[in-house]
DNA sequence: AGCACGCCGACT
DNA sequence: GTCGGCGTGCTC
C-alpha cells in the first residue's frame, strides 16, 4: 500500500512570506484525524522545529516537486477551521494586502483542553416562534431575509420594552425577530455591533424571543475558556443567533441564513489589527461567498453604505410610516435665566429641561469627561503643558491637581513655559463641570454622570439630570423625557474627514434613546446639519457628503492604501503599483527613518493593487539586504513594508 | 521568525 | 591546514 495522503497546510505565521499553503504527508497513525480544519503541528526547514497551522485540504496528489515531510501531529480532532472561514479569511487577507492567518487568529480562539473535553453538543434544542415585525411593512423584512436580500435598513429611533421587562433600542428587538426569522428556516445568523452597551440590548432582545440555547455570544472580552465554549457551539449543526463584536463575523456558522452589522460608522466596527478589515466588508465578502441576507442597520448612514446603495449593491429600507423624533436646533444664545446661562443652556433648553424633569430623566450628552478638559496660564493664556513632556493639562474634578493628558503625571510645581506665571485657569466644560453647573441650575434633582470611566448602563424611569459623554448615554427605562446635545459646536470642531458623519452618528444614537415624542434640542448647530436632524434624513445627509468626497476623491468614494516603512522600500512599492491608475500623496516623513506615502485608486483596481502591494511586502520581508546596509553596523531593523488600506486617519487634518 | 548554508580571518 | 564569523536565503 503506497496510497500517500497529502495535507495541505496554512502555517500560523504573521510573515508574510509563509502565508501560501505548504504540503505535507500524512503519516499512517494521523490517516484517521488529519482531515481539512484541524490544527496540526508541522515540521518547518528543519527537524524539531514545528510550527502551528491548520489542514485546509486533504489531497492523493498535490504539486510540490520536492519531498514532503510528514505532520508531525494533530492538536485536537475537532475541524475549527471551516472551509467557509477559510475561504473568508483568505479573500479577505488578499483585499487588505495581508496574511490569512492574521484572520484567522480573529476567527479561531485559542484551544482550552478542559472545555474541550467538557463540551457536548446538545442533542435537543428548543423550538423557534417566528417574532412578528413592526414599523417596515407587513413581511417586507422577512421576506428579504427569506431570500437572501441585501439591504440598508434605517432603524426605529426610540426605545422598546421587550418581555422581561427590560428597554432595549427597537432596533435590537428588529434585529432580534430577523434573527428568529432565520433561525425558524433552519439557519444560523450573525449579528455584529460595534460595543458592548449595544450587545447587552441585543442579547436582552433576543433572549425575550429565543431560548437561551439559541444564542451565543463570541466577544473578544469573553475569558478564553467563555469564548472556545461559545465557539464550539457555534460550530455545531444547530441553527443559533450568533451576537459578538467586530470578529464575530467570522464566526463558524455552516448554514449561514443572515448577517447583520448594527452601527457600521462606529470606528469600534474597525479592526486595529492587521489587516486591519472593517466588519463592513468582511460580512460583505462573507456575503457574497456564502449567501444568505446582508443587512446593515444604522439610525445614521455612514457614507460607506450610502455608496453601496448607490451602485445598487444594497437596497434601503425604512420604517413605514417613517418615524420621525422631535429634533429642536437652537443656536448658541445666552439664555434669560442667569443660573441657566452660568450652565451654557440656551433658553429653549432650559425650558424643555424643566419640563422634562417634571416626569422622567433628561439626558445632556457633553464632548468631553472629567471637569476641565483644558487649562491655561492666567497670566499669559497660553495653552498650560505638561513640564515633563509637553502634553496638554487637563482637570478630573474640580478640586484635583491637574494632570498630563499624555503622560499622567500630576503637574506639581508646574510654571508656564510661555512666561513665568505659575497659576491655571480652566477652560471648557467636561461632563463633571456640567455636572456641577446643571445640578446648581436645577436645584433638588439627581445628578447623575456617565463616562467611559464610569459606565451606567441603565438608569430608572424617575426624574434625574444624566450627563453622558458621547457613546456612553445610559438606557433610561421608558426613554429620556427630553435630550440635550449640549456640545454640538465643539464636536464639529475636531479635525477629521468624518466629523460631520460622526456628529451625526453620536446626535441620532442619543436622539435614539429619547421616549416617543419627547424633545432633543441640538445646541449650537446650525445650517445643513440641523436640517438633517430635525427632518431625520440622515441618508440625505450621507448622500450629500458622499458627493463632497467624490469631488474631493477622499475615501470612501475612493480606496485608499497608507504604505509605510523605509523612503527606498515605500519608493519602490510606489513605483510597482503605478502600473495600475492612481494618485500618489506623499511622501511625509513619520520619523526620521520612516516616511509615509498615501496612494489613492478607484473599486475596480483594488485587488490589483492589493495583489502588487502583498507582492512588496512579502519582498520587503525577505531582501533583508539592502537595510543593513542603511542601518550601518548594528544592522538591527528589518526593512519593513507596512501597508495599511481604507485607513482615513491621515485624513485627520483635511 | 529561526535556522542552515556559505564564503573570508585567527588558531591548535 | 581548519573553526567560526555573520550575511543570505528558505521554509512543504
Amino acid at each position: 500500500m503506497t496510497l500517500r495522503l497529502t495535507a495541505r497546510v496554512l502555517i500560523d505565521s504573521p510573515l508574510p512570506q509563509l502565508d501560501r499553503l505548504f504540503d505535507y504527508s500524512i503519516p499512517q497513525p494521523l490517516i484517521e484525524t488529519a482531515v481539512p480544519g484541524v490544527r496540526v503541528k508541522v515540521p518547518l526547514r528543519s527537524a524539531g522545529r514545528v510550527a502551528d497551522g491548520y489542514i485546509v485540504d486533504v489531497t492523493a496528489g498535490g504539486d510540490y516537486a520536492g519531498t514532503l515531510s510528514e505532520l508531525d501531529s494533530v492538536v485536537s480532532p475537532i475541524s475549527v477551521l471551516t472551509p467557509e472561514v477559510w475561504a473568508l479569511a483568505r479573500r479577505a487577507a488578499d483585499r487588505a494586502a495581508g496574511t490569512a492567518s492574521d484572520i484567522v487568529r480573529l476567527a479561531v480562539p485559542t484551544r482550552q483542553v478542559r472545555v474541550e473535553k467538557a463540551f457536548v453538543h446538545a442533542t435537543t434544542v428548543s423550538p423557534v416562534a417566528p417574532h412578528p415585525i413592526d414599523f417596515y411593512g407587513p413581511g417586507v423584512l422577512e421576506s428579504a431575509v427569506a431570500s437572501g436580500r441585501r439591504l440598508a435598513i434605517d432603524a426605529v429611533p426610540y426605545l422598546t420594552e421587550v418581555a422581561t421587562g427590560v428597554w432595549v433600542g427597537t432596533w435590537a428587538v428588529t434585529l432580534a425577530a430577523l434573527a428568529a426569522v432565520t433561525l425558524a428556516s433552519g439557519r444560523s445568523a450573525i449579528l455584529a455591533v460595534p460595543d458592548y452597551r449595544d450587545q447587552e440590548q441585543l442579547v436582552a432582545a433576543l433572549t425575550a424571543i429565543l431560548a437561551a440555547d439559541r444564542v451565543v455570544r463570541l466577544d473578544a472580552r469573553q475569558s478564553n475558556s467563555d469564548r472556545y465554549r461559545g465557539f464550539l457551539r457555534a460550530l455545531g449543526d444547530t441553527p443559533l443567533a450568533i451576537v459578538g463584536n467586530r470578529s464575530v463575523v467570522y464566526a463558524p456558522a455552516k448554514n449561514l441564513g443572515l448577517i447583520a452589522v448594527w452601527d457600521d460608522g462606529d470606528p469600534l466596527h474597525s479592526e486595529p489589527l492587521s489587516p486591519y478589515v472593517h466588519t463592513r466588508d468582511a460580512a460583505l465578502i462573507r456575503q457574497e461567498l456564502q449567501g444568505g441576507a446582508l443587512l446593515f442597520m444604522a439610525h445614521s448612514r455612514s457614507t460607506d453604505v450610502e455608496r453601496l446603495v448607490e451602485v445598487g449593491y444594497l437596497a434601503s429600507v425604512s420604517p413605514k410610516p417613517l418615524v420621525l423624533p422631535k429634533v429642536i436646533p437652537t443656536a448658541q444664545q445666552v439664555a434669560d435665566d442667569s443660573v441657566a446661562a452660568r450652565a451654557r443652556i440656551p433658553s429653549t433648553a432650559w425650558r424643555e429641561a424643566k419640563l422634562a424633569l417634571q416626569s422622567g430623566p433628561v439626558l445632556v450628552q457633553v464632548a468631553r469627561p472629567g471637569y476641565a478638559p483644558r487649562l491655561a496660564c492666567i497670566d499669559c493664556g497660553f495653552t498650560s503643558r505638561c513640564i515633563r513632556c509637553e502634553g496638554p493639562l487637563h482637570q478630573n474634578t474640580a478640586r484635583a491637581v491637574p494632570s498630563c493628558s499624555w503622560c499622567g503625571a500630576l503637574a506639581v510645581g508646574w510654571t508656564c513655559s510661555n512666561c513665568t506665571g505659575e497659576r491655571m485657569r480652566q477652560i471648557g466644560n467636561g461632563a463633571a463641570r456640567t455636572a456641577d453647573e446643571l445640578g446648581r441650575a436645577f436645584p433638588g434633582i439627581k445628578v447623575i454622570v456617565a463616562d467611559g470611566e464610569r459606565p451606567i448602563l441603565t438608569v430608572g424611569a424617575e426624574p434625574a439630570l444624566v450627563i453622558a459623554t458621547i457613546g456612553a448615554e445610559p438606557i433610561a427605562a421608558g426613554g429620556y423625557r427630553a435630550v440635550l446635545l449640549l456640545d454640538g459646536e465643539r464636536m464639529l470642531a475636531r479635525e477629521s474627514l468624518r466629523v460631520a458623519e460622526d456628529c451625526v452618528r453620536w446626535w441620532s444614537n442619543a436622539i435614539a434613546l429619547a421616549a416617543r415624542g419627547a424633545p432633543t434640542v441640538l445646541v449650537g448647530v446650525g445650517g445643513a446639519l440641523a436640517s438633517t436632524m430635525a427632518t431625520w434624513r440622515q441618508s440625505d445627509y450621507a448622500r450629500s457628503e458622499l458627493s463632497d468626497r467624490r469631488r474631493l476623491r477622499f475615501p470612501p468614494a475612493v480606496r485608499v492604501a497608507t504604505l509605510t516603512g523605509a523612503v527606498e522600500v515605500v519608493a519602490a512599492a510606489v513605483e510597482t503599483t503605478k502600473a495600475e491608475p492612481l494618485d500618489v500623496l506623499g511622501p511625509v516623513d513619520v520619523d526620521a527613518s520612516t516616511v509615509r506615502t498615501i496612494v489613492r485608486f478607484d473599486y475596480a483596481h483594488g485587488a490589483e493593487i492589493a495583489a502588487t502591494l502583498r507582492a512588496e511586502v512579502i519582498q520587503a520581508a525577505t531582501n533583508r539586504r539592502k537595510t543593513i546596509a542603511i542601518a550601518g553596523k548594528r544592522g538591527a531593523a528589518r526593512p519593513t513594508l507596512k501597508v495599511r488600506f481604507d485607513d482615513i486617519e491621515p485624513f485627520r487634518d483635511v
